[in-house]
DNA sequence: TGCAATGTAAAACGAACGTTTTACATATGC
DNA sequence: GCATATGTAAAACGTTCGTTTTACATTGCA
């Protein structure tokens, strides 16, 4: 059940551009460049390829944004998008896509989204200086959600505009 | 290719649940208590289904949002979340899934983003009391959609922390 | 009364789905 | 040199997909 970096970046691409469900087997087994049986003996199902290429994606998109500013944040942030391209977030898609009913799935949603709410509580702790109001950490996070997903439709600016209002509220915390 | 409200309400409940792709005809026909030759001869097929969806949904929303401040705007916001759940705009659900592909789903996204964000321009006019700027309409955009998908793993609280980091912005504007 | 229109129920369409299996080739380690 | 593991290629599994068609019932209007 050892995954190889080929097989998983050639899946992170396909599910991320085409979604989830319109992703088959075919086309993941000719972008992989192995065959059926193969990938099957090295990710066991769909949905278990699909859990590997999240926990992946956790991984560097953590490793992305570690900064201890809220403004390097959204700095990190617009460089995801303008390597990643702004299709919205990769984990509540693949979620929605499947109704939460694919435990392999849920589960990473649910670590990650975990993971990075606290992530952003660290920075902005780090920022401050002290620690956050549990109220600035959701603020930034909503910011962070929303700069995600505005951007698709908005491009670069949706993040600029979050950049700027977390700066305003970040700086009438330390006030 | 009149469509019955029946027949709509019943698509957008499956597609908003379970997502565009796992929804199949025949749950569809099931639901909404039709044969496929009938639903065919209304809806044209799947990819217009969603479609007039979509069309529906945008119509629902805008009405719901139909305030003339930013504090209203949030509110609105909490209570169309409380009634439907948080599971991320279906607007970007469905294209996601898709690809941005289809045609006749793309486009319907496309109007909506369109529509919500001279809604959401509107809405900060008129709270102002004059023309804002740009940059302040985009924060307030962001803002509501960062709470729209955090609140699928925050909760309510995800509209709450929008909602007053909105009222910062707002008053600073005022300022 | 009778003709369109509109509906249902259900079978059929070919294609694609995720997954397993069969048959065979190629290395590696004792 | 021979088992063991690991790979490919390809067929087959039964199911489901979106869509069309066939056959028949019901309705509303002339």
């Amino acid at each position: 059940m050892n995954l190889t970096p080929r097989l998983v970046d050639a899946a992170e691409r396909l599910f991320d551009r085409h979604g989830y469900m319109a992703t088959g087997m075919d086309q993941l087994t000719r972008a992989a460049g192995m065959s059926s049986r193969t990938l099957y003996k090295h990710a066991g199902s769909k949905a278990q390829l699909m859990a590997a290429v999240l926990a992946e994606r956790d991984r560097r998109f953590l490793r992305q944004i570690e900064v201890s500013s809220v403004e390097a944040l959204f700095a990190a942030l617009a460089g995801w998008i303008r390597d990643e391209g702004a299709r919205g977030c990769l984990f509540l898609r693949s979620r929605a896509e499947t109704g939460g009913d694919i435990p392999e799935i849920a589960d990473a949603v649910a670590a990650h989204k975990t993971a990075l709410r606290q992530r952003v509580a660290g920075i902005v702790a780090a920022d401050l200086g002290a620690a956050p109001d549990p109220l600035l950490v959701d603020q930034v996070l909503v910011l962070v959600e929303g700069a995600t997903h505005a951007a698709v439709t908005l491009g670069p600016e949706a993040v600029e505009a979050a950049r700027s209002a977390a700066t305003v509220l970040v700086a009438q915390a330390r006030a």
